[in-house]
DNA sequence: TAGTGGTCTAGACCACCGG
DNA sequence: CGGTGGTCTAGACCACTAT
């Protein structure tokens, strides 16, 4: 093989996929070097330049490893390690084909609870704003949406607003503090009646429950909930090695 | 700020740090245009490649975005999107501090059955080796392991290698095949008897189950089996966006 | 047409590694 | 010491975008 300079695909992107392929043929394997920047480049007629840019788009997919002083090496497959990602509940939904609606329960100002108010590093009973929204899909639930945030602006509820705006969106209106990042945590659970009942399931069923805490940019929390997923409706695939 | 050459900090991670702060700190906005590459290069007296370099370390951080022609923009930072990685058992126990050791329950040739035949894409009752283990966390069990392996390869099931060895080797060790990707699939799911038996719980008690299929390089699956990670002490936490 | 990002080159110097 | 990957430069041409 050789790289077509007439093509439209970019020579990195030639050589990455050549290189792709006799790693995957077996042609290199697990542990065996792959030639020098140097080699590659007179070979298929490159800078050196070009030739890092292919080897470092294979390094990113995980297929090989540069070392120092030493050269590089095809990497072991990963097989034992998996990759999930939760993506923004429409974005997920419209994925797998289904169409996806959100159902506002409740969005009022409350008190802020124990655990809320600690959550948000809040005095307890600071007024918080606090919203509940069932997730469907094809019009059936697959997620139940409890989550707390700052309130310090001052603007008022548009239910309509809330009702498809996302999260983030939500707290820049009504928080003085914008969110800058996110931390999840992803558990399973046991829905109790009230879970239950909203999201159409039996008490007692298994539940994805993902805690999302949403941080401004100096670290202060604006935003604290947690989201149940149906266990019979909702799964997570491994992401397969990009390149 | 400007860029130190003497720095052992190479100028293009120094840049990217530059700008980096520059976004988080709010000096460029969501949706803001950043300078362009050359007056990038002109300001800080690097080469347009080098500040390409830190350009696409932003952009695979996903801070920026570039757009052909018109210019390089910050994003809105994606607050709705996580991203969870499950590791090899022992790295991952490792990492949490926590001293791992697997337990082997069972291991033997047996008929594959129906599901494990169909998985496996082979006839129903072909000799497959059943591996069942239990994987534990200082000492207390985490999660219950069964597999079903591709056996074609008529080498003796020795048992001190199981307990030690991933998945992945043992495949090798047995079939002609060799597995170069996985696909793996999370859910949750009630443990039966058998199952809670295993983890020391309660039966009933919810727990992540993670199917894995490994596969060969032409598609051919060569291993299938699934593990159930006990819901009261496994949780995922979301990888920050990294840099 | 002028400005933007996307790609590529032919050099250069460096730190690291092995014999 | 020679070979390796890591970094950087000063150019160049291209396709795309806006005016």
């Amino acid at each position: 093989m050789s790289i077509d300079k007439s093509s439209f695909i970019p020579p990195y992107y030639q050589l990455a996929q050549i290189l792709e392929r006799q790693i995957r043929s077996g042609e290199y394997r697990p542990g065996d070097a792959l030639p020098s920047e140097a080699e590659l480049s007179e070979k298929y007629g490159l800078s050196r330049m070009t030739v890092r840019r292919s080897l470092s788009q294979l390094a990113r997919a995980g297929l090989i490893r540069t070392e120092k002083g030493k050269g590089t090496f095809v990497s072991r497959p990963q097989l034992d390690r998996a990759v999930f990602v939760m993506d923004e509940f429409h974005k997920e939904m419209a994925a797998r084909g289904l169409t996806s609606s959100v159902r506002l329960l409740e969005a009022r100002l409350v008190p802020a609870p124990e655990k809320a108010a600690r959550k948000l590093q809040l005095p307890v009973g600071t007024k918080v704003l606090y919203i509940r929204r069932s997730l469907l899909a094809d019009g059936e639930p697959m997620a139940y949406d409890r989550k707390y945030l700052r309130y310090d602006r001052g603007r008022p509820i548009l239910e309509n607003e809330l009702q498809y705006q996302a999260l983030p969106d939500m707290v820049e209106k009504h928080a003085e503090v914008l969110p800058a990042s996110s931390k999840m945590i992803l558990q399973v659970t046991l829905l109790n009646d009230e879970e239950a009942r909203a999201l159409h399931v039996a008490p007692g069923s298994p539940a994805f429950l993902l805690e999302q805490i949403l941080l401004a940019s100096d670290g202060r929390p604006v935003g604290w909930g947690w989201c149940l997923y149906r266990g019979d409706r909702y799964q997570l695939t491994s992401v397969p090695g990009t390149i």
